[in-house]
DNA sequence: CCCATAACTGTTTTT
DNA sequence: CAGTTATGGG
C-alpha cells in the first residue's frame, strides 16, 4: 500500500469524483480499498450525513477492513453515524427486515445456508418421487440458484421439455418449503429485495432518496441480480461509484459477471472512468510475471500494471517428487525464511483445492511451524456446530422442521427413521412408548424455550449442551471428539458477544467464524489458504503449491471460458507477494488414495523465462526428479 | 432401534 | 482417503 495519506494523481481524481457515475478500474495492490474509503471520509467531510452513504462488499472481511478504515483518523465521526458497509447479503438482510410485511412475512426468517437448502432440494426430488441420480439435488440446487441470479423467480419458470418442466416443480416445491418456514437461502436475500424495487416505486423512491451515494467493491463479481440491485438504488441520483479489476473475476461459477464491468460505461454514457495501474505491492519481477502471465487472456480490457519497486529476487521454481516432498520442501524454505527474519505472518501458501492443505499441513507440524488456516471446512458448516445451533433455532422457531429434524434423535433417545417418518407424516396410531418418547424431546425441547427466555445466550449454550446430553455425547474419548467439543466451546464463546438468540443467529448466519475472530493472533503463524480466499491480501513471501495440470489448471475448468478463468486465478495468486514468490509442484501426488502423476501446469510456461531460478529441493540429496518444463 | 461395518461416492473455488 | 449412506447382527 502506498503511504497513509499520499494518493497519487489518479486516485485522487477518483477520490474526488464524488458527483456522478464513476468506474474505478484498478489492477492488484492499486489501491482500490483506499479509493473507497477515502471518498466516503471525503463525502462526510463535505457535509454528506453518513445514512446516505453505502458502501457493498462480498466477503465481511471486505466490509471489516473498509469499516475500519473508514474510522480511522476519523474518530470524530460517531460510532452511530457511520454509513452502511457491508456485503450484498448483508444489505439484502436489511431491506428483507424493512420490508417484511410488503413481502408477506412475519420477519422472523431463518437464514439457511448451501447444506440445509440442498437437504430441502433432496426432499423435493424424493417427495416427486424423482430418480435422485438422475435429478441430483445439488445440481438442482446449482439451477435454481442461477434462476435466481438472474432475478426470475419461482412462478416465471417456465423451462421446456421434459428435464426443464421437473426443474421447475422441484423449485416450486422448494420454494414451497422455504416459504412455509420462513427460510431465505442466500439468493433471496438478493433477489427478494430487488424484485420488491422493481415491481413497488415507492418502496424503490424511498430507498434512492435514503441512499444517495451507492459504493461497489470488486464489481467484477457481481452477478444479474446484485447489479440491478445497485443500478435500481442509484438510478435516480446516479452517484454510482464502483472499483473492479476484471483480471481478478474469480466468481463466474457463482454467478458472476464481470461483463458488469464492460456495460457500465454503456448503461452511463457519461461515466467517469479511471484506472490505476500503479502497484504499491509487489516488485516489477512479480508484476512483470503476472503481466506475462494474465495477457494469454482474450476475456479482458488491456492493462499493465507497474511499480517503482525493483526486485532482487526472481521467482522461485521447486519441482518435488510428491506432495510430501513438496511439503517438506515449502516447510524447509519457511525455516530459512524466518531465519531472515521474515515474520511468519508474511508468509502465505496457496493451494487451488483445500485438499491439498493436508500435506502442507503434516510437513509444517513436524518441523513445529505454527500455522492457521483461512477458512477451509467452514466452522458453521461442522456437525456439531449445526446440531447445535439446530437446536437453538428449533427453540426460537417451532416450526423449523428442518431443525427438528436434525436433532430429534442427536443424541440417539430412540426415535429412529420410522418413528420419525411417523411424526413427520402425522400418522396418528402411535405405540405408548413412541407416544413418551416423543413427550419427552417436547418437554425437552419446551424446558430449553423457558431457560433461553431467561437467559443470554452463552449461558442458555452452556446449560443446553449439558440438558440435551449433547456433550456427553460428542466427548467420547476420542481425539475427534476433543476437537468438536472446542468447537463447541468456541461457539459458546461467540455467543458472548451477542444479547439476545434472535441476534446470535442472525449473526452466524451472515458471518464465518473467520470474520469474528481477529485475523492474527500476534503470535505470527503462517497462512495457509485457497487461492480465492487470498484475493485482497498480500504477504511478502507466497508460495503457490500445486503447479500441475490438472490441478491448477483444475480438470474440470479445461474449457476455453473456464481456462480463462483459472489464469486469472493464477494471477491473483501471484500478486498476493510482496517481494518473494514461489510456485512448486509434484511429479506424482495421491488423490482420493491413488497416485497418479501429473504434467507441469502450461501456465509455468507462460512465465518469462528470465524471471525464474529453480529452487534446491528438500532433502537435498534426493536427486532431483526428472521433470522439465519445456 | 442401535451401532458397527461395508459399500459407495464424490472430491473447486463460497457469500 | 474420508465422509456419507446402505446393510445386517445384536
Amino acid at each position: 500500500m502506498n503511504t497513509e495519506n499520499s494518493l497519487n494523481s489518479k486516485q485522487k481524481e477518483a477520490v474526488e469524483a464524488t458527483e456522478g457515475p464513476v468506474l474505478v478500474v484498478a489492477g492488484a495492490g492499486a489501491g482500490k480499498t483506499k479509493v473507497i474509503t477515502e471518498r466516503i471520509k471525503l463525502l462526510m467531510k463535505n457535509g454528506v450525513p453518513p445514512e446516505e452513504i453505502i458502501a457493498v462488499t462480498f466477503t465481511n472481511k471486505a466490509a471489516g477492513e473498509m469499516k475500519a478504515r473508514t474510522i480511522e483518523q476519523n474518530s470524530d465521526i460517531k460510532k452511530f453515524r457511520l454509513p452502511f458497509i457491508g456485503t450484498f447479503h448483508a444489505l439484502g438482510l436489511l431491506m428483507m427486515k424493512e420490508n417484511a410485511k410488503k413481502l408477506g412475512l412475519s420477519g422472523r426468517f431463518t437464514i439457511i445456508d448451501e447444506d440445509d437448502s440442498i437437504k430441502l432440494v433432496k426432499e423435493s426430488v424424493l417427495e416427486l418421487n424423482l430418480d435422485i441420480k438422475q435429478f441430483d439435488p445439488s445440481r438442482m440446487k446449482h439451477q435454481i440458484s442461477s434462476f435466481k441470479n438472474k432475478l426470475v423467480e419461482q412462478e416465471e419458470c417456465a423451462e421446456e421439455g421434459y428435464f426443464g418442466e421437473i426443474l421447475c416443480k422441484i423449485w416450486q416445491l422448494y420454494e414451497k418449503k422455504t416459504k412455509a418456514q420462513e427460510f431465505l437461502d442466500f439468493d433471496d436475500l438478493i433477489l427478494k429485495p430487488t424484485r420488491l424495487l422493481m415491481r413497488d416505486k415507492n418502496t424503490l423512491e424511498k430507498y434512492q432518496n435514503r441512499w444517495r451515494y451507492i459504493h461497489v467493491d470488486e464489481y467484477q463479481d457481481t452477478n444479474e441480480a446484485q447489479y440491478m440491485l445497485s443500478k435500481l438504488l442509484s438510478a435516480k441520483h446516479r452517484n454510482i461509484f464502483v472499483v473492479g479489476d476484471i483480471d481478478q473475476a474469480i466468481y463466474s461459477w457463482r454467478g458472476a459477471d464481470f461483463r458488469n464491468v464492460l456495460s457500465f460505461q454503456q448503461d452511463y454514457p457519461d461515466a467517469k472512468i479511471i484506472t490505476l495501474e500503479e502497484n504499491y505491492r509487489s516488485t516489477d519481477i512479480i508484476l512483470e510475471a503476472a503481466n506475462a502471465v494474465i495477457i494469454n487472456n482474450k476475456m479482458r480490457v488491456p492493462k499493465n500494471l507497474w511499480t517503482k519497486k525493483t526486485g532482487r529476487e526472481k521467482i522461485k521454481i521447486m519441482v518435488a517428487e510428491d506432495e510430501k516432498i513438496e511439503a517438506e520442501t515449502v516447510a524447509f524454505e519457511i525455516l530459512t525464511l524466518k531465519r531472515g527474519r521474515i515474520p511468519a505472518l508474511e508468509m502465505a501458501v496457496l493451494y487451488r483445492t483445500n485438499a491439498q492443505s493436508r500435506a502442507i499441513e503434516e510437513a509444517l507440524l513436524s518441523h513445529n511451524i505454527a500455522y492457521r488456516i483461512v477458512g477451509g471446512v467452514r466452522f458453521y458448516e461442522r456437525r456439531e456446530i449445526k446440531d447445535l445451533l439446530a437446536y437453538v433455532r428449533l427453540v426460537q422457531n417451532p416450526q423449523d422442521e428442518i431443525s427438528r429434524k436434525r436433532i430429534l434423535n442427536v443424541p440417539a433417545r430412540g426415535i429412529g427413521k420410522t418413528l420419525a417418518t411417523k411424526i413427520f407424516g402425522k400418522t396418528i396410531p402411535l405405540k405408548p412408548e413412541e407416544e413418551k418418547k416423543i413427550k419427552d424431546f417436547e418437554a425437552l425441547i419446551d424446558d430449553l424455550r423457558k431457560t433461553s427466555a431467561e437467559k443470554k445466550p452463552f449461558e442458555f449454550l452452556r446449560y443446553a449442551v449439558q440438558k440435551t446430553g449433547y456433550r456427553r455425547y460428542i466427548e467420547d474419548g476420542t481425539e475427534k471428539g476433543m476437537d468438536r467439543w472446542q468447537n463447541v466451546e468456541e461457539l459458546i464463546a461467540i455467543s458472548r458477544k451477542n444479547e439476545d438468540l434472535e441476534e446470535f443467529l442472525e449473526h452466524v448466519s451472515l458471518f464465518s467464524a473467520e470474520d469474528v475472530y481477529e485475523p492474527e493472533d500476534g503470535s505470527g503463524k503462517v497462512n495457509l489458504m485457497t487461492i480465492h480466499s487470498s484475493k485482497g491480501l498480500e504477504f511478502e513471501a507466497v508460495f503457490v503449491v500445486g503447479m500441475e495440470e490438472g490441478l491448477f489448471p483444475h480438470v474440470l475448468s479445461l474449457d476455453a471460458t473456464d481456462l480463462e478463468e483459472e489464469r486469472r486465478l493464477c494471477y491473483v495468486a501471484i500478486t498476493r507477494a510482496k517481494t518473494k514468490l514461489y510456485l512448486s509442484l509434484a511429479a506424482r501426488r495421491a488423490i482420493f488414495g491413488e497416485r497418479i502423476s501429473n504434467m507441469p501446469s502450461r501456465f509455468l510456461k507462460e512465465f518469462p523465462e528470465h524471471l525464474l531460478e529453480y529452487q534446491e529441493m528438500f532433502p537435498p540429496d534426493g536427486g532431483l526428479p526428472e521433470i522439465i518444463i519445456e
